[in-house]
DNA sequence: GCGAGGCGTCAAGAACGCGCCAAGACCGTC
DNA sequence: GACGGTCTTGGCGCGTTCTTGACGCCTCGC
């Protein structure tokens, strides 16, 4: 099921939100402070995060900011405060929702099954197959398949075709295809998209010489054409 | 701009959301009981959907499951009363939003701008296309094409291009054209402009003795004519 | 009529981005 | 501890793109 990020410094409510959250089966991840959320969320990318404003370190605003740079992910921002600045603040930077402490349970997670429903369309998008001349793609059941087979691909080279395929005909930014995959302090290395586009397309390409579905922009990043 | 469905029987509060909406320059129009709401809705499809819980035909949850029927578009539900319950029941329905009165003015428009924003990807997507006599510019796709055929432009002819094409009829600085494309230290390398736009002239002007789309605005900069 | 400045054009060298290869680092499994 | 798979890192060659300088044309002001 869904991960969640939950960050606060409060151990107590951190506890308890965790209780209540694995037992209706989400996989939970904590922070206590802003950084230690960044990094987690990097390191392994929740399906929505849940803030609290108040950090020891960072600005709940800057948090979100700095998600936001990267990732569309839902974001339900928790305070303390009534402060109505605030929560335009909070809403303005990119998050979704904003509750006020003390909140009920029952209505935090009604907030997280709304904003996880509004988000399940956008990146599981109808289809989870994609189809081309030379290969379907699978994108539920993680499986590609040619006409020769099935084709194993590397977890990174999953990412990197998943990102294309899902905005076909569209060209991806190199900084956008490294900070989804790799996370949010990449943004230079292309090179790492030279090798891992060179494997995707000798697995994927009929002549991975000569690239059709896999395209290169020069200068601007990689085109999925079906 | 956007297009907001009111729904609320006092008259009071509908005509001061209406005028701050429409100051804001939002496209408004109400309803002031649930029945009123799903035909307003179905003959006008707004952008979004502001819905009062307590109306005196329907309950507003049955408003929120008769529009999630046919549409997906973002629900905003407001309350007087602050029941848990309630919330819960409306979120669940397929509100994305719920906001207990009496609330700040501020409030209820950063959480529509939220909303607004979230679902603006999945309804505008791919409609950043500009179209003149001699080609289409896909800025999202990043493509140009021409009768002739496709067109490849490189990264600076793209830069220029796109700042040109997102702002047409007016005329862009030399001075700004650089800082965006080159950076801020630059300012007056105009060398730089003549070159790169006589070879973006030479690929998508029918004449490209006579630019007829990039105009030359002599001492002062470029400009764009659809 | 004449000079100055702005513009378009052209061509050559420099710089850059990309595909490719291969060696080393890392990680989990047996 | 060995092993296979995967990811990182560096280097090379090639083609494209960018930069740079030079030249001629046009317009405008004197």
């Amino acid at each position: 099921m869904a991960r969640i990020l939950l960050v606060d410094d409060d151990a107590q409510l951190l506890r308890a939100l965790r209780i209540n959250l694995t037992a209706r089966g989400y996989e939970v991840i904590t922070a206590a402070d802003g950084s230690g959320a960044l990094t987690a969320a990097a390191r392994t990318p929740p399906d929505l995060a849940v803030i609290d404003l108040g950090l020891p370190d960072l600005d709940g605003v800057t948090v979100v900011e700095g998600l936001r740079g990267w990732t569309s992910l839902p974001v339900i921002v928790l305070s303390a405060r009534d402060a109505e600045a605030a929560k335009v603040a909070a809403l303005d930077a990119g998050a979704d929702d904003y509750v006020t402490k003390p909140f009920g349970m029952d209505e935090l997670l009604a907030r997280i099954r709304a904003a996880l429903r509004r988000a399940a369309p956008a990146s599981l998008s109808g289809d989870a197959t994609i189809t081309t001349a030379a290969f379907t793609i699978d994108l539920a059941a993680k499986r590609l398949t040619t006409a020769a087979g099935e084709v194993r691909l590397t977890p990174t080279e999953w990412h990197l075709l998943e990102i294309l395929a899902r905005n076909p005909g569209k060209v991806i930014d190199h900084r956008r295809l490294l900070r989804e995959v790799w996370g949010p302090a990449y943004g230079n290395e292309t090179n790492y998209l030279r090798v891992h586009f060179a494997n995707l397309r000798r697995k994927i390409e009929p002549d991975p010489a000569r690239p059709r579905f896999i395209v290169t922009e020069p200068g601007l990043g990689y085109r999925f054409t079906p």
